[in-house]
RNA sequence: GGCGCAUUCGUCUAGGGGUCCAGGACGCCGCCCUCUCACGGCGGUAACACGGGUUCAAAUCCCGUAUGCGCUACCA
């Protein structure tokens, strides 16, 4: 058994062909075959060798690997035109010396006419000059093509209703139904699966295989994402390359995981598991058929979850791409990236939160809410310099003595240990929600957090 | 327009004739835990597109309608 994915080099890596490459690299998985990449760029208009770059890198981030290839259509046009003549000698396809611009005006003709436009195939028939310019064409039988796909089942098709498509363009490069056939053949590719967009490209695939004698492939066409607008998915409503989840802080595990649930569910309610479940329990066979609508809230919520679950070390590496300034080592983290790791949803999040470790203990910004709602009373002062008297003197300082140390101001202040605790959130983040703040003090170290107090109590008077 | 494909809570889905007045998850709303936030726990909200059949029995099978999407290129 042997599948490919193979993506045009257009673009970046769009989620809706990262989970076309997922399922593939799943079903091969699944039952021992092998994976190939191919990079379909026939298009030479529109193809880009940087395009193709990115996407195998956005594969490698996302951890989908393939056995061969990658495979440049572009090396092997030759092939392409060597097998169409063998088409061509046996009357299975025909040069074509129509122009573009002929066709063109055929066809706006015919709309004016409100008719439908079909090419008339008149080449067929006509003796040529090979020297000339001319497209070679497949001549398309009528009768029902039919085959079988392993998500819709039966499917069948009219040839009649099917123009006699273009297999060699004039520059002589070829069409992507004449690569892709060509190159599934030669390749061995046992199970193509791919968009939804090609079934209907399907039967003039299925024709081809034919006319070369060679077996046709069992079929899987995936239903597309689409974006909270229902329509295919775009810019207009979400990110839609695999790229910009990179970025956004999106870690490659858990979108694999989500792009895996898009179409397919192992059942028994299992929702987060690891790429060997999935590739245990995978089959092409038991994807939906209806087209799924990604949801970025979920998405977000499935990282989360993967943070959690992540050890500091595992974190580190795709954390640092979203570090600014500040230490950087495993060493100088690691505690942090533990303490914030459960309230995050990205790594950006992480990132933006492990700030208030590393600004100077003078520059801490109060939030101002937090101030109105617990920074009043005329006795706070010295509540709060008892306070910082009392964790002065407290030795050694880890999150149990200090703690303790509050606590008995609080209750020798006769007051509730919550009216210390968020002033002392406040002066020590600047914020109203923190790690637990005994953690986070001892993150900071006994000076540090206690500078940060007094800077509290030196700007009491300004904050009313 | 023609052809093709699809249609279960707002979203992802389970479900493949009776065990479904439809289960799980995200989101949302309560409550609990609690130094805040997050996590976690408990509970709630919410769906078989519509109309005909077939059958003792249909979310599950068939037909039609509606809606959506795809293809209809010398793009893939």
């Amino acid at each position: 058994m042997k599948l490919r994915f193979a993506p045009s080099p257009t673009g970046f890596l769009h989620v809706g062909g990262a989970r076309t490459a997922i399922f593939n690299l799943l079903h091969a998985r699944r039952h021992g075959g092998t994976m190939l990449l191919r990079i379909e760029d026939t298009d030479v208009e529109r193809s880009r060798q940087r395009h193709a770059e990115q996407i195998i890198s956005s594969l490698q981030w996302l951890g989908v690997e393939w056995d061969e290839g990658p495979v440049y259509q572009s090396d092997r046009l030759e092939r392409y035109r060597e097998r169409v003549e063998e088409l061509v000698a046996s009357g299975k396809a025909y040069r074509c010396y129509c122009t573009v611009e002929e066709l063109e005006a055929e066809r706006a003709a015919a709309e004016k006419a409100g008719k439908q436009w079909h090419y008339s195939g008149r080449c067929r028939a006509i003796e040529g000059d090979p020297g000339e310019p001319h497209v070679i064409r497949f001549a398309v039988s009528s009768g029902t093509i039919e085959f079988h796909d392993l998500i819709r089942g039966d499917v069948q098709f009219e040839g009649d209703l099917i123009d006699d498509f273009v297999l060699l363009r004039s520059d002589r490069n070829p069409t992507y139904h004449l690569s892709v056939v060509v190159d599934d053949i030669d390749m061995e590719i046992t199970h193509v699966a791919r968009g939804d967009d090609h079934l209907s490209n399907t039967p003039k695939h299925v024709l081809l295989f034919r006319a070369f004698g060679a077996a046709v492939p069992s079929f899987a066409h995936l239903p597309l994402i689409l974006g909270s607008d229902k329509k295919r998915l775009s810019k207009r409503t979400g990110a839609t390359s695999a790229e910009e989840y990179r970025e956004m802080g999106i870690v490659p595990d858990a979108l694999f995981n989500f792009l895996t649930l898009l179409g397919w569910s192992p059942g028994e309610n299992r929702e987060i598991f690891t790429r060997d479940d999935s590739a245990q329990w995978f089959d092409l066979s038991h994807v939906n058929k209806a087209p799924a609508v990604f949801d970025p809230e979920k998405l977000l919520w499935m990282n989360g979850q993967y943070l959690m679950r992540m050890s500091a070390e595992q974190i580190h590496p795709h954390l640092l791409p979203f570090l600014g300034d500040g230490p950087k080592t495993l060493d100088d983290l690691r505690t942090i990236i533990d303490l914030h790791k459960m309230r995050a949803r990205t790594l950006r999040e992480i990132a933006e939160q492990m700030a208030i470790y590393f600004v100077d203990d003078d520059a801490i910004g109060y939030d101002a809410d937090v101030v109105k709602q617990h920074i009043k009373g005329d006795d706070l002062g010295a509540r709060l310099a008892a306070l910082h008297d009392a964790l002065a003197s407290t030795e050694p300082f880890d999150v149990a003595t200090s703690e303790a140390a509050l606590r008995k101001v609080a209750e020798e202040q006769g007051v509730s240990a919550a009216k210390l605790i968020h002033p002392l959130r406040l002066a020590l983040t600047g914020k109203g929600a923190s790690p637990p703040i005994f953690d986070v003090a001892v993150v900071l170290g006994k000076e540090r957090s206690l500078r940060r107090l007094k800077e509290l109590i030196e700007r009491l008077p300004a904050l009313g």
